[in-house]
DNA sequence: GGTTCACGTTGCATATTACGCAACGACCGT
DNA sequence: ACGGTCGTTGCGTAATATGCAACGTGAACC
């Protein structure tokens, strides 16, 4: 809708990715150098963008400026933070905290493993809901008019030979991980990686985030890591608490 | 230099404050509201923004992904992590880490104090570098001549009644801390709170930040600050050594 | 249940604003 | 000293963002 702020955004990530030159931005998003010049100054006085030496452009401190704000929105970040750092610390896998967010899941919070397999995830990004742990807790939570809804908006790509890729299938999935109260992700988002990941509710029940644990299959094959859901669930109830739960704690099975 | 990017730059910091309807938005920058609708559309639809419910408008997840990128890019965060946290966790106090751009000093990470009196700081927050510890440290470390062109450039806001006031006391503080290796902050910057500030370095000696521990004067008398100091600067000898730091480790007094 | 706000939203005409161009200039390497 | 590679500038043009006024929509209130 707004050229020059879209154009603006884009800018930005590709210096994610890496520091660039005008040259380099000027070519990659196809405009002249000159307009992608005055788009660099307007964001460095903002600095959203800083100059590394004469030719190169770096992501600014504002952006985390803005982030930390935002990251300070989010409630359930904080309120969970201590259940998650401690199941992280002792059993030193990789943890994860998101949110539903139009379709997709963002990670809100990350806790590094121990043993450091890397994983490309990072606070911010976004995944698909139907191939993942948590996407399929944070959908599971919905009411059954609004799963339907979005089963049949999503674009199910295969990432692995494991991934669901129909509406069906994953409905089926979803009912389950209702039933049981926490979700599985068998390698089906990435080929060596499985994960399992449980609701965090806030006040009146409702699902707020999902926390998961993702561990490599090399390290702990499926069954162990199936062995690992009760102390999830007991460190996402123990968030929950924190985030203002007061549900009984007896679930039904 | 591009009135529609910078219209939405300070559209992100109105935001940051807190949620906004487009009705305030409009008010407070003092445009139309459907230029600031075109401008929140455009922000939503990279994810930089994000509506909740129907009114109210919230910064999005795309800054965190990019600050997450932007603070990776930033190795001494990560090469001082462990040390920094280690003295947070031992001594309990709030431990910064920032590094200096154009006259002003920037927070890149933070170790929240477990006595937890609040600070106004936060990760990728500016502040001046004449009446903060870090500041100090990160300016006495360049060449003499810099230092003039610096402590000349200065504001020197007097944010309470021991802040420096003129660059003449300021080179003259810059001088001491060079030779002792420390700085310190005596309720310069904020009335209730002192800190100490050390250089962190990198390879051939370059400081690449510094690192400080704040601590409220109720809390520790000025002589009991100081007593911290050898901590603290140990600390940023083992962060300096995990960021290619070979020096000599027997600095001369 | 109807009336009234308080918002968000849309289409359109205007000129302000951002655009691309081409020439300039600074810097680096040879 | 020369060529090349970038960043930088001024300018005319038109595309683009803007403000306006009217329209929807939802909630709140009587």
């Amino acid at each position: 809708m707004s050229q020059s702020l879209d154009r603006a955004l884009v800018i930005l990530s590709e210096l994610a990715k890496d520091a660039k030159t005008l040259d380099q931005l000027a070519e990659q998003i196809d405009v002249h150098k000159s307009t992608v010049l005055r788009l660099l100054r307007t964001l460095e006085s903002h600095h959203f963008v800083r100059r590394e030496g004469a030719r190169y452009y770096r992501l600014g401190s504002a952006l985390f400026d803005l982030a930390s704000q935002a990251l300070e929105d989010r409630d359930v970040r904080r309120s969970s933070q201590p259940a998650l750092a401690e199941l992280n610390a002792r059993t030193g896998h990789t943890i994860h905290l998101a949110t539903y967010e139009d379709g997709e899941v963002v990670y809100v919070d990350k806790y590094e493993g121990r043993h450091s397999v890397r994983m490309y995830s990072r606070v911010g990004k976004r995944a698909p809901v139907h191939c993942t742990a948590v996407g399929k807790v944070l959908v599971a939570a919905m009411a059954p008019a609004r799963r339907v809804e979005i089963a049949e908006s999503l674009d199910y790509v295969a990432r692995t030979g494991n991934t669901i890729t129909n509406p069906a299938d994953f409905l089926a999935e979803l009912d389950k991980v209702a039933k049981h109260g926490y979700a599985v992700d068998n390698a089906e988002h990435e080929d060596f990686i499985h994960c399992v990941a449980a609701p965090i509710r806030g006040e009146d029940g409702v699902v707020l985030a999902a926390a998961s644990m993702s561990i490599p299959k090399i390290l702990l094959d499926f069954d162990g890591l199936l062995a690992l859901v009760p102390e999830l669930v007991a460190a996402a109830d123990n968030a929950s608490v924190h985030s203002g739960w007061t549900g009984n704690t007896e679930r039904g099975q």
